[in-house]
Parts: structure tokens; sequence; C-alpha cells
DNA sequence: TCAAAAGTGTTATCCTTACACCCATGT
DNA sequence: ACATGGGTGTAAGGATAACACTTTTGA
């Protein structure tokens, strides 16, 4: 009938914050992981997941003040830059319907990015910075093919795949299998491919919950497959890689993570980081200069172990003065 | 045992979907807009909105699944292609605090955005396409730079911007004022430039809201510069029109707002109608070509004016096929 | 003197941009 | 025949990818 919406009659939501912390520490990227501690018996979770905390928004006029509250509150640093990533709703991404007592609330969990130059040591008591590659050990692609791939994935995945020709082609794809090449922007379709195929501890556990049974111990397999983590937070970790991979390109984002002088190698090693891909040198300078994103200071850091390498600074003014910009990423071919 | 949050103590929230429902129309690019009716007089709103409705968390497994069944429901057509955009949670984006009873809920809107082949001329009342230009008048550089850039928005923006360089920085930028180059992809920071300044209704309005008073009639100068929408609506459109001016670009989503078969001009004029900036013919079908999106049916169109045209379909086996790839934009220059 | 990392020069190739032109149909 | 839109060839310029090489320090 008539376009009404529908009735705004409060059924029951909560929201949740995530934050997807990323820093680089000597050349690696880490995200910040909390083990929070159960409301009773205060024991630790044996697994990590993100900070995250409930919406108030009766304290908070926006979601990312919210945010920023409760990371400093959890991990005693300041958020800098921070982007929302998305916002997940499916029935059973948390708690499922089993355990909720009848009009408990659906949780619906706002992900957000957040990056910082200083991956300085939380304070804080069971919060730990790890690097990604430990969630997502096929990610790394710097010093070569990850071994995992062809002797993990390649054998297991057609046998989920199975018969059906359109999941070994996606499977192919993701993890550049069979001579596929390799895009390492898909991080959240290569976890969610690898969930579905039952790959993720994850999975089991989300289809135990769901069946009433206790989740049981992490398959023998799934331990090659890296750490799983609470909930869905892999998901939300995996969407925050896909999304600064991607935004990395056309953005001068990386800058967020650098000290305020750094040397081009060190920008370098930043950007292979986070993209899990080796770059060639001469290229990614020649990148960086044309696009006037750095300025030399005249000035060297002598402790890079051979010639002493010049330091630069971000040009952070251009960001007001260019219509959009970012590092391409010239890629390194063996 | 399980990952305990930090206390979940459900604060009053419901979430709100919204879609912004994108279709061409004789080579315009038009957006579904409807005016709901006010619960008790029945009477319809002045301002059109975006379909929207609440998210009941007992009745559907996800937002998806949710925002497809109101826009069914609201509009009798189905939706495509959908894509989540951004969650708006701040204060005051919808009613303002004074006009929530204690305990009301805040209300939190997921946005949408989803495109349809069939601008199907939807059977419900109050229910409209509009070319987004009706909102938006400065985005249309297909024929021309608009005038109103000139004539409106150059002489009253430097007043707004004040003494203040960054902010006038800021608008020129995004106006493409003084010399600078239009950048068809900032529709939101455009939008949210001139919410600041005053000079989108909705700011008086809102600001009026939060002062308790009744919200005034649109200025005079408004009324150039684009129909207002309910609420936070032109908000929620403009991100929706940056995402896909965006993502046009390296994902072939153009091809969701074809029919079947096409012809090579008529995908030209809806990339277009999409970016509203004018493509250069030969250089859009080599780029088209290349990376063989399209296959030739070898059968044609004759009611095109001139020569027929070859019909066209989309590869879409490609979309498995390939890691990414879509259109670049070979601007014609004058 | 050698290892290690910084930094430079040069070329082939591909993509983008731009120009000018021909083709098939309806009126 | 001519207006209208469809469709093609080709060359200049710029960005990228890849090559190999020199420079400056510390051990």
């Amino acid at each position: 009938m008539t376009p009404q919406p529908a009735p705004f009659t409060a059924p029951s939501v909560v929201i949740g914050l995530s934050a997807v912390v990323v820093a680089i520490r000597e050349g690696e990227a880490v995200v910040l992981t909390v083990r929070p501690h159960d409301a009773v018996t205060d024991i630790a979770s044996p697994l990590p997941g993100l900070p995250f905390g409930s919406f108030d928004p009766a304290g908070h006029r926006t979601f990312e003040l919210g945010l920023r509250a409760f990371v400093t509150e959890q991990t005693r640093f300041q958020l800098g830059y921070v982007e929302q990533l998305y916002t997940f709703g499916d029935e059973g991404r948390d708690a499922p319907r089993a355990e909720m007592g009848a009009g408990a609330a659906r949780i619906v969990s706002v992900g957000y990015l957040g990056l910082t130059p200083t991956a300085v040591e939380t304070r804080a008591p069971d919060t730990a910075w790890a690097p990604w590659s430990a969630f997502f050990p096929w990610e790394d692609w710097r010093h070569a093919r990850p071994a995992l791939l062809d002797q993990v994935l390649a054998p297991a995945l057609p046998r989920w795949a199975a018969d059906d020709a359109s999941q070994w082609s996606r499977a192919r794809l993701a993890f550049a299998l069979d001579g596929a090449t390799w895009n390492e922007e898909r991080v959240l379709e290569r976890y969610e491919l690898l969930y579905e195929a039952g790959l993720a501890p994850e999975a089991a556990r989300d289809r135990a919950r769901a069946d009433g049974h206790d989740p049981a111990e992490p398959a023998a397999l799934s331990a090659a497959l890296g750490e799983p983590m609470i909930s869905d937070h892999r998901r939300i970790l995996a969407t925050g890689l896909s999304r600064l991979r991607g935004k990395i390109k056309y953005r001068p984002v990386v800058f967020e993570l650098m000290p305020a002088e750094f040397t081009l190698s060190a920008l370098q090693r930043t950007v292979e980081a986070i993209a899990g891909v080796p770059l060639h040198k001469q290229n990614f300078r020649r990148v960086v200069e044309r696009e006037d994103l750095v300025e030399g200071l005249g000035r060297q850091d002598a402790d890079t172990g051979g010639r002493p390498a010049e330091l630069f600074r971000f040009r952070r003014e251009i960001l007001a003065a260019r219509p959009a910009m970012g590092l391409s990423l010239p890629l390194l071919r063996d």
C-alpha cells in the first residue's frame, strides 16, 4: 500500500563496535588483540579477539567517539586514523539463537579500521600486538609463495569443491592455485571460502553451537590454517586487511603507519608488510617521488646497516591540495 | 568461558535500513524515492526520501534479506545487485534528542546500494524514480560544466569560508572552482561541504530542530542547490553515488544496470550517466574490448537513428575468471 | 676489502590520449 | 544527398617494468 516506513517499534538490537587496529613493528604488520575475561569466572578467553565493546547511545554522540573511548580504556592508547569498515548483522554471527533468551537482543557489530604509527606496548593486561600472518598465514608472499598453499590447501580444497566446477574455480582464483595469479586484496574472500569449506575452526564451532552441542576442539588440519578468533572477529580482521590493501593503492594511508621521519626503504617495507608482496625498489621510489608524496629532509639515518639513508617526511599538505592519489604497487616479478 | 564482551546491557537502539536503488531510464540515472505517510494523519511527506524500514531481527536473518523484503513490499519490485554502503549512527542525524522521550531508541541506519536494469514503473503510490541530478544539480558535467557552480557556489562559498584558508581550499577542490579540476567521485564530500556551509536546507532544518523550533521553509538560495530529502537521506544518496562512481572504474558493475543485450553506445551512455562526465568513444570501446567484458552477438539494433549498431552481451563468466577488472574512464577533453 | 643497503641511469613495452577518417542506414 | 550515429586506424606521449650499475657506510 503506501510506502509507510515499517513501524519503528524497537525490536531489540545492540550495537557492538569492533576495531582492527594496525601498526608496524619491526617491519611486520601487527594487529591489536585482546583476550576478554569472563564476567563470572574472570578467566581470560583462550582465543584472542579484537578490541570491542557495546555502543552506548546515551553516552556517545557518534560511533567513532564510542570506539575511541573504549579502545583507550581497554588498551590505554589513543587511536589516530579511523574509518568505518562494515556492519555485520547476520544471525548466528555471534551467539546463536539457542543461547539467546526469548526477546534477547540481536548483536550487530560495526567494524572499524584504525591505523597508528606507534605500536606502543599496551600496558593493559591480556592485550597484545599479534602479526596478522598468525591469523592468515597464506597472506604473506613477501619472501615466497607460502608453502601452505600447495601443501595444505591445494589437496584440501578440491576435496571440498568435489564436482562443483564453480566452487573449484572460486577456490583456484582466490588462492592462486593451479597457475592462477595471486591478488593480494582478496583477503576476505579467501577467509570466507575457508569458512565455507569448513577449514576454519570457527565454522565447526558455529555449527556445533547452532546445533546446541559444545564446540569441539579445533581440528588438527585447521591448526595450520591460522589461529582462530572469538566470534566473527577473524572475518572482521579479514575485512580490515582487504580494505587496507585496496586503499593503500589509491590513497596515501601508509603514512598513518609511519613515524614523522622515515627512510624510503622503511616506507617500502611498510607497504610490503601491508600488501604482503615484494615491491621493485627503483620503481617504488619513482612513484613516491613523482606523486610528490614525500620531501627529503637533507638529514640521514645512519643505523640502517649499509650506506646511510636520507630521511623523508610525508607532505601532509597534499591531502588537501590533491584530488586523489596514492601509491601503485610496482610488483617485483621473479 | 565464552568471550564476554564489555557489558552488553542493551542500550536501546533501532536499526533502520535505507536503500539507494539506481536504474537507467532514457539515458538518465534515476533513483527510487518514496514519500512516506504520516502514521496519524496519513498525509504524504512533502519531501521525498529513500525507501526505508526498520530491521526486524526476529523476522530476518540478515540485513540484506530484510532490505529486499521491504523494498519489494514498498515498491513491488525485486532488487538485483545489492551492496552495503555505510552505517550512519550520529546523534541528531534523525530525530534530535529533544524529540526523543527518555529512553527512546537511537536510530542507526544501514545504507545499501541496489542496482537494477529495469526502471519498471513502480505500481506503488507515492513512489517515483527521480533523476539524481534533481538532488545534486552540480554533478552532471556530461554536456558542460554546470552554470550553477560559477553562478551560485563560486560567490557563496568564499563568503562561508571567510578567512579560513583551509575551508576555502576544501571548497575550491571539491567544486572545481578557481581552476581546480573536477573529480566526479567526491559526491559525498561536496554534499557534506554544502551542509556545513548551511547551503543545504537540511542543515537549517536540523539546527532548528535541535533548538526546538519548528523547521523553517527552505531558504531561497537553497532551491537552486538541489531538492532536499527527509532526514539524512540526501547524505545516504550521496554516499551511494560516490561509491558507484568509484566502483564503476574497477569492477564491472555497470552491467547490473544494462539489459541482457545492448549496444556499445548504450553502455557508454550508461557509464556517462553514472559518472556524470563525457567519455571518448573509441577509447571507451577499446577498453571494453581489451578487457573482454563483452561479446558481440552478430545481431543488430536498427532503432538507433543512424547506422544500425551491433548488439553485445556482458560476459558474466569473467566475474569468476578474473581477479579484478573494470572500466577506466577515458575522459573527453574539450 | 667486503658485505650491506642506499641510490641512479636507461630502455622496451604497454596503456592512454588524441587525431582523422570511413560505413550503413533513414529521410 | 545528407544527416545521424556506428565503427576503425594510427601515432604521440607518458607510465610501468625491467635491466644493470654506482655510492657510501660499518665490520
